[in-house]
DNA sequence: GTCTATAACATGATAGAC
DNA sequence: GTCTATCATGTTATAGAC
C-alpha cells in the first residue's frame, strides 16, 4: 500500500477520500450523502458547497482514479525509454496497470468495483474520460504489432479489451496481501503472449 | 433474438420479465419499483405480493439468466459428445455463451451490466449461484488440460477468469446487429489459443 | 470568500390493513 | 391485488461562523 503523496487538507479532499472508500466498498446506490459527511465530520447538506450533487462526486472519484492510471502508464513509458523487447514492454505496463489498481487507494479500483453501480447517465459521461487512457493503450498495442512483435492477425482493440477485461476483473477476486503482484502480472502474459495450446 | 419459450401468464412472470428489462438497461439503483408496477400495470406496493423486497426481485433476475446460461452449456456439452478436438470444443463453449449473452433476452445480460450495480448483499448472495455455472468450466478447462491439449504451465483458474473477461466485458461494446457472433467467437479462441506473438 | 448547519421538500422502498 | 402511512435519502434554500 502506498501512502497518498498528500493528506487531504481542504474540505474537498476529505470529502472526495471519504467518497472514495465508500464507493469502492459499498457501491453507489448504497452509498449515502449522510455516511460520506458522518465519516468527515459534517452534515450531509454542506456536501454541497464542494459538489453539485451525488453524480458529480462520483464522477470526480472517477476522474482521480484515472489520473492515478495515466501517470502510472507514463511513468513506465519513460522509464522503458530505449526498451527495445515487446514482451518487456508489455509486461512493464501490465504491471503498471495491476498496481495502479491495488497499489494506489480506492480511487482507481473504483472504475472497476463501482463504475457499474453508477446510474447509466454517470457511467456514459465518464466513458470520455476514461477514453483518454484507453488510447495510450491502443497505441502502445499498434505499435507492438508494427513493429511485428504481435501478430497481424490479432485485433489490438480486441486484445486491449482482453488484457483489461483480464487486469480489471483481478479486483474482484486478486489478493495483493496473499499473491504476488510480480508473479501475477507475469502470469498473465505468458498467457497472452504465448497462448494456452501446447 | 430468440424468444421466450413461453409467453408469461402468472402476474409473478410479468414482474420479472420487465424488472429484467428494467435493470438490464437502468441498473438496480435507477430502476424504481413504480416503474417495473407501471409497465406490467399494477402498483408499487403490489409488487410485495409475488417478492418480499427489491433486492429479492433482482436476485431472482440473476437466478433466472444463470439458469439460461448453465442449460446452454449442457446442451452444447450434449451436442459435443463424442467430438474429441480440444479447441473445437472450446470455441463451442465460447459460442454458446456468446449466444446466451446475445441471444437469449435481459436476464442472462443482466449479469455483466446490472449485477455490479446492486448493493454489495445481492451481489454477494449470487455468487453462490453463479459458482455452479463456474464450476462447469473450471471442470471443462481442465479436461482439455489433462487431455494435454493446453500446455502444463497454464493456471486454468486464472484462463477461465480470462475468457469469462472477455466474454462479458464484450456486452458493453459488441453489437450482434452490426457483428457476427460467430466471426468474433473466432477471433476470441485464436487469440486466447495461439496467443498473440509472432 | 470559504465552509458549515438547519430546515424543508420530493421521491422511493417498505409494511400493514383492507 | 389496492391503499395508506412511515421512514430514509437526495436535494435545495437560507442563514450563520470564520
Amino acid at each position: 500500500m502506498v501512502a497518498p503523496l498528500l493528506e487531504p487538507v481542504t474540505g474537498r479532499e476529505r470529502v472526495l477520500d471519504a467518497a472514495a472508500e465508500r464507493f469502492v466498498v459499498q457501491g453507489y446506490a448504497a452509498t449515502t450523502l449522510r455516511q460520506i459527511a458522518g465519516d468527515v465530520g459534517i452534515k450531509a447538506g454542506s456536501i454541497y458547497h464542494h459538489f453539485d450533487s451525488k453524480d458529480e462526486l462520483f464522477a470526480a472519484v472517477l476522474q482521480q482514479g484515472i489520473d492515478v492510471m495515466v501517470a502510472a502508464f507514463e511513468r513506465v513509458t519513460t522509464d522503458l525509454d530505449g526498451e527495445i523487447d515487446a514482451r518487456t514492454r508489455l509486461a512493464t505496463h501490465v504491471r503498471a496497470h495491476l498496481g495502479a489498481l491495488f497499489e494506489h487507494g480506492p480511487f482507481t479500483a473504483n472504475h472497476v468495483t463501482a463504475f457499474f453501480t453508477a446510474p447509466p447517465e454517470v457511467r456514459d459521461r465518464s466513458v470520455p474520460i476514461r477514453d483518454a487512457y484507453e488510447a495510450r493503450w491502443t497505441e502502445l498495442l499498434d505499435d507492438l504489432q508494427s513493429t511485428g512483435a504481435i501478430r497481424q492477425r490479432v485485433d489490438t482493440g480486441l486484445l486491449r479489451l482482453t488484457l483489461f477485461g483480464t487486469m480489471n476483473w483481478s479486483v474482484e477476486w486478486f489478493d495483493p496481501q496473499r499473491g504476488n503482484l510480480d508473479e501475477f502480472a507475469a502470469e498473465i502474459i505468458d498467457q497472452f503472449w504465448n497462448g494456452v495450446a501446447t
